[in-house]
DNA sequence: TCAAAATATGACCAATCGGTCATTTTTATA
DNA sequence: TATAAAAATGACCGATTGGTCATATTTTGA
């Protein structure tokens, strides 16, 4: 990695986290220039402007959230257990895996009416999580770890609406109990559907 | 209702839905003065600041959606027909009731880090609305509808989350397949808990 | 080793931001 | 209808915004 790409990745790095926590809009080169301690025209020396940096920043914290769910993923043998683990991934929203809370969440309400590139890289995340949900539960039911006539999708798109709707419950409400309560409902839908 | 209330009104109608699609911070007093055909001095004799101003069209914003909500459950008589009519009044989040989308989840995911004012506002609407439905629920298990032993507060949390989460799945997609899907598996579960 | 290329700097730019205020116009009421 | 109060105007303010660029420094590879 030369020293130009090194310093691009530092500056994504510091950027992610801020974009994330105050948002897009109103996070400024400034915020950047000081969690970097580099000079304004660095900053354009890699990035052609604010939209270019935000967009890295974006899939950087997507990248850092997907990799840290794959790592928690890896552990669970069955379809349940990965199910289960995909649940403890996010059913704490107070400490998050991501600084400032889910980007999917934060970028997607965000980009919504304003900005289509960072609001199609939000979709296209939610399109994979729920696309990794169903084939899990797709795997257990042709592994005979759930009955057969499960929806899979419509459920995945329930699972993953939930967690996301919680994630803003236990935000707003500054403790866990929502999320608590969602975790509940979900782990003991999933077990009714074990044989 | 003297001029300067009428005035007041005025801006904060226009200023609304503005607020509610852009974002607070991404929203500047040019936007409104647009919006009102009105002239910066006469902006701030009704709002001392931004922030002030920003408050009122939250509050706004959630009022008429509260409201519309209201009219939209009075017609239903049983508490399952409340239930449906509560999912069907949140289920077309491409044309939603409220211009801009949810302002739930707009503002919500907004203040989040930033605004401690807002936020508190949206955690009460939030907390309103689930105690809303927790007292739907009970009524009819209170009326021999419901069976006695569903746990009314937990499926509100998880019947509010899905909401909010699909909410956010449709308007990324831009169509409602994900808010059918849920809206689907939401009546589904009710239907199972009539006796 | 040394020169060309890449990178870093910070002064500078126009535009826009939120906000103020003297002045004018409109409204309300006595 | 006269007059005091309220409301509306728009020029103006300093601060900050995203972005540029000549210059200085560092990195790179022949």
């Amino acid at each position: 990695m030369t020293k130009g790409e090194e310093t691009r990745q530092f500056i994504i790095e510091k950027a992610a986290p801020i974009f994330n926590t105050k948002g897009i809009a109103a996070t400024s080169m400034s915020d950047i220039m000081e969690a970097t301690k580099l000079s304004k025209g660095s900053m354009y020396v890699h990035f052609e402007n604010k939209d270019v940096l935000a967009c890295a920043a974006v899939d950087h914290n997507m990248k850092i959230l997907s990799s840290k769910l794959e790592a928690a993923l890896r552990d669970g043998k069955s379809a349940k257990e990965q199910l289960f683990a995909y649940i403890d991934f996010f059913s704490n929203p107070i400490n998050p895996p991501v600084i400032g809370g889910c980007p999917l969440l934060n970028f997607g309400t965000e980009a919504d009416d304003t900005n289509p590139i960072v609001k199609e890289k939000v979709n296209n995340a939610i399109k994979r999580g729920q696309q990794l949900l169903t084939a899990i539960i797709e795997k257990g039911i042709a592994d005979k770890e759930f009955i057969p006539d499960w929806n899979a999708s419509e459920f995945a798109t329930a699972l993953f609406a939930m967690l996301e709707g919680g994630h803003l419950m236990s935000r707003m409400s500054g403790n866990n109990n929502n999320m608590n309560a969602i975790e509940k409902t979900l782990k003991k839908i999933i077990s009714e559907k074990l044989i």
